[in-house]
DNA sequence: TTACATAGGTACGATAACGTACAATCGTCG
DNA sequence: CGACGATTGTACGTTATCGTACCTATGTAA
């Protein structure tokens, strides 16, 4: 990956008169490692385009731990809380994977958004796939295995960088997924010692792609789907169809918790609370 | 609250004209408990106000279990993947505390929201607020105790309700913080016993608001104080302030992790990652 | 009045992840 | 070259939460 292919989502979803205005008025830098591109409650000054590599969404709390709640790629944009009316926002934003991308200032950027209607729509439909997939990884820290983790987000990142490795250590990923980095250490060791990875030193490989699709959880595949609905990237069959909503279309969580059902059951009842 | 007495802040923010415009094209009806507002994957028809009550967020997992991801009340508006150009999402919006609001058609929305800068405005500014409460839920869900998060959740919803109870099941409360009930009973008895709050066959009342807060993690003062200063309420010191960015203003939890020092280490070193 | 479903309380062994600590290896820099 | 920091691997006792089951109380409908 080089300057000069455009791959950036957003951008590459406008017209190429608009596209070119961008770029003429974008910075493209290098995004090293660790750099941080917003910061908690500090004014947003700049919005990046993503090219290549991977930052992190990070939610901090009062321990000093912090969690990830997104990765962003080539596929959007940092500093959507401008395009959405705030100043900053209570997260930090930081190159999780050293790449590299195009700097917009927010004047200029703001500028763009107004006006351009094709891209406040892509701007849009990035943000509605940031809510899914921050809701997705929400649901998942909550009820998945640290492996299935650890494979869901080795693929999401896998998919934003170029090759099949990248810089990564333990220390970080364990910050990531909100646990312990021995804890990492020993689900990461599980998958290296299915072949799937290869650890080394902070540089992390990922050997067989399809195996760690099958080690991960259901999450990958349905922010993936998400993705590609909404950017117009090729749909895959929704992995929840036939699971999260029964024949009839009509189903719902709330049924399935008000009848009487665990949530171990597969299947849910037909509605009756559902409104007519 | 009656029908009448509008409070839902997206509307109320508008000028009178659009807000009354908004109004006569709305139907006001009752949010039953457990009505579906929309389901996974399926096409939203409406968009709701909410004026009182609380609709949850939820994000279905394969295996059946479900994880709440927001709560939205009067401050917000089911819908708004309509507003950012998609038809569906892979979530369930269900009402967990009925209450009643205003709905519009989507294609009555639609035309508003073109017409209207400042309902754009109103709505980009909820979205951002909507992804800051999903982030925060999404990092406490993952580091924060079952009692910690039950006295938040209880706060969140007594902000969304009139009086000080509300229906609510201990299996719908576990369901909505991701674990099993018997956590859930165990976890809101200690906070019954030290009489916070009294439980009653599916009605829970909160007593002494105050003891709530504290025995809350500090999430739903992050979240009340985002909301404040988006939608202009009355702003609150950032409880973050000070703890998550040292005195320079430059520190980051990138650095923090990179330098050494643990996730239980409350001072964040000065930057030297950050880019120059 | 009886039967039944719903709601909440409790128990108990199982387990995933925790906090902490320490050792081994490797790279870098004085 | 030698010291030190960074990275990974491993261990051990602890703890929060799990899965499951069972009991009681209460409201509701036959």
């Amino acid at each position: 990956m080089q300057f000069g292919s455009l791959r950036n989502r957003i951008i590459t979803s406008l017209p190429s008169d608009q596209r070119e205005r961008i770029l003429a008025l974008a910075e493209p830098l290098i995004l090293k490692k660790h750099m941080v591109l917003f910061d908690v409650d500090e004014p947003i000054t700049s919005v990046y385009f993503v090219e290549d590599g991977v930052c992190s969404l990070v939610s901090v709390l009062s321990d000093g731990s912090a969690v990830e709640s997104a990765t962003i790629g080539y596929e959007g944009v940092i500093g959507l809380p401008v395009f959405l009316g705030a100043v900053s926002m209570s997260a930090q934003a930081f190159m999780q994977v050293a790449g590299f991308g195009y700097r917009l200032s927010v004047p200029d950027f703001q500028a763009e958004v107004e006006r351009s209607p094709e891209l406040r729509a892509a701007l849009n439909r990035y943000t509605q796939a940031l809510i899914m997939l921050v809701s997705q990884t929400s649901a998942c820290n909550r009820r998945h295995s640290i492996e299935e983790r650890c494979a869901r987000w080795l693929l999401l990142t896998h998919d934003r960088v170029t090759g099949d490795s990248f810089e990564l250590t333990q220390k970080f990923f364990a910050l990531m997924l909100g646990v312990r980095r021995a804890t990492v250490t020993v689900a990461a060791g599980k998958l290296q010692k299915a072949s799937l990875i290869r650890y080394e030193r902070g540089v992390i490989t990922v050997l067989d792609r399809a195996a760690l699709e099958a080690a991960s959880c259901e999450c990958y595949a349905i922010v993936r789907n998400e993705f590609a609905r909404l950017q117009g990237g090729t749909p895959v069959a929704n992995p929840m169809a036939g699971v999260s909503v029964s024949e009839d279309g009509r189903s719902t969580v709330a049924d399935a918790a008000a009848s009487g059902r665990g949530r171990s059951d597969r299947v849910f009842s037909p509605s009756s609370a559902r409104w007519k």
